[in-house]
DNA sequence: TTCAATTATGCTCCAAGTGAGTATAATAGA
DNA sequence: TCTATTATACTCACTTGGAGCATAATTGAA
């Protein structure tokens, strides 16, 4: 039994994940008799591996594949992954791990400066290949729809959500080099990004796209920032999530309407133009506040 | 390692769930090596166990207890937990299981006809002799901001999505019959509905706030209907699951805008009044429909 | 000293979405 | 024929979210 650790810092615009050794892979351990749950054993490895307190911790996926068998005994490996918050301040300097940018493994999920050219020019006319080259019409049909609707091609918008979807069809078109491993092909066209050991790079996957749909409805984006901050740099954190820029007065507005920050008093003084006030997040909300949120048409009766 | 299955169907108003054998239990078996997946062998030993096809399958959570030890071997047992959607009339009968309606569990869970007078009457007196009864100050104060915002004391509202909340609330207030177990005090009060074996009754208080929730963005409703029916069984069934009444038209709109369904042509002829027209789910939205719902201040730029 | 550049902050507008109520249509049964 | 009952359509007010503009406060260069 194994345990997975997606750990997502934001550090300068970037965000980083927690990646161990001289491959990429995510931090893993396997699950002790002394740990006294699940998450306390993740959180006692990580810390240990490498030196990362961590803050917030959400269980991600559970999975037992067919490769995944264990040599001696005749028993599947089963592994557990995690999605971790923390702030790259936390750690001590070790050579065994490393803080990397997402978008190294994922480069068409950063549209902070427009859709990657990377997606219209290289990834767009593969899926599309890849589409036609269907068998059945029906299917081929249905691979055009899931990589539009998963890219937005022919003027769909953007989801950032689908960072699993897009990975996948990426994947069945054997765009990325996981894909050509089982085969004996070979790497045919290793464009799309820095691959990992294992399916480490579809856990990542899972645990960004999971991330960029909590931020929309619970406040975790504060376990990523510093003590005081200012609402601009609370507003890059959650574009270096979500890959996407956001309209600043309406930001403030969301934020501020909330009651998620409080003023410190204080203001910075170090930058260009005028300082900006800071803030700090205001705990008593994670008490206050609960996920909120209806779409069903409720009636008061 | 245990599969545990929350098999959920609808059945004339109630919402019920799977149970198998004389104490009430969730139905639950080993994962083999033979089973080429977890969710394939959940399927698997679940159609054989009970004669049901399961339609939808989301896993819930995994969870290793400190008292879920195996015997013989030094080893911990963990248990994936799924939650699965079906239609009652798909299964043979067995008198190994049952259909119940999941309110048995869960009676304060049922607002359909307001508020059970159980929780006034009650559930709020001891769950405020219970929060009055903390040590410290602070603690008692957050005690009782969590009663109240679960339960929806003084004046907030009712969030029916917080079922975990709300029975994790009433085991620390020892008011369900699982939290009497481990101590030798024995049964004092078990008022609070039917209780499982084992941590059962937490799994499906997980499945039914995962299948409150899920209902509101994606259309898996469709999942415990039969092939035809009338917008109203649709409104009365989603009713069913999240214990409240909805505002008719309302809901028409909703579904109708989002194009989730389709008419037959039929009308019903068995009813009192004017006859509903017959519609059916358009399975095509499965594939072009995406999660939208963002909530982030989003910039065009 | 003045002005341009830069960042912060506050405000308005508009369109879409959502809660709520009302009106009309079509049936069965008294 | 009238009434009860269910279905269906429409309107209205209010909130929310995307978008843009105006003003404030600072630094640094002309």
């Amino acid at each position: 039994m194994d345990l997975i650790a997606v750990v997502v810092a934001v550090t300068d615009h970037a965000p980083s994940v927690l990646t161990v050794g001289p491959a990429n892979a995510l931090p893993s351990g396997p699950f002790e008799l002394g740990h006294r749950s699940l998450q306390f054993g993740l959180r006692t490895w990580v810390e240990q591996q490498t030196g990362h307190q961590l803050g917030y911790i959400e269980q991600l996926y559970t999975f037992a594949d067919r490769d995944r068998i264990g040599e001696e005994r005749q028993q599947r490996v089963i592994s557990i992954s995690y999605l971790a918050l923390t702030r790259a301040e936390h750690a001590a300097g070790s050579a065994k791990r490393a803080w990397r940018s997402w978008y190294d493994y994922f480069p068409w999920e950063d549209h902070r400066s427009g859709a990657p050219s990377l997606i219209s020019g290289i990834l767009q006319p593969r899926l599309l290949a890849w589409a036609n080259g269907a068998g059945q019409d029906v299917e081929r049909r249905e691979r055009l729809q899931r990589a539009a609707i998963a890219f937005g091609f022919d003027g769909r918008d953007w989801n950032e959500e689908l960072v699993l979807q897009r990975y996948e069809l990426l994947y069945e078109a054997a765009l990325v080099e996981e894909a050509t491993r089982a085969s004996e092909q070979g790497g045919s066209i290793l464009i799309s990004g820095t691959s990992m050991i294992a399916d480490h790079r579809r856990i990542l996957a899972t645990g960004i796209a999971r991330l960029r749909s909590k931020i929309k409805y619970r406040p975790v984006v504060f376990e990523l920032m510093p003590p005081v901050f200012t609402l601009l740099k609370l507003q890059r954190t959650v574009e270096a999530l979500s890959g996407r820029l956001l309209h600043k007065p309406n930001f403030r507005r969301l934020v501020e309407q909330q009651d998620l920050v409080e003023e410190t008093g204080e203001t910075t003084a170090d930058t260009v133009g005028r300082p900006a006030k800071l803030f700090r997040f205001r705990h008593a909300v994670l008490d206050e506040r609960v996920a909120a949120g209806t779409k069903l048409p409720l009636s008061r009766a």
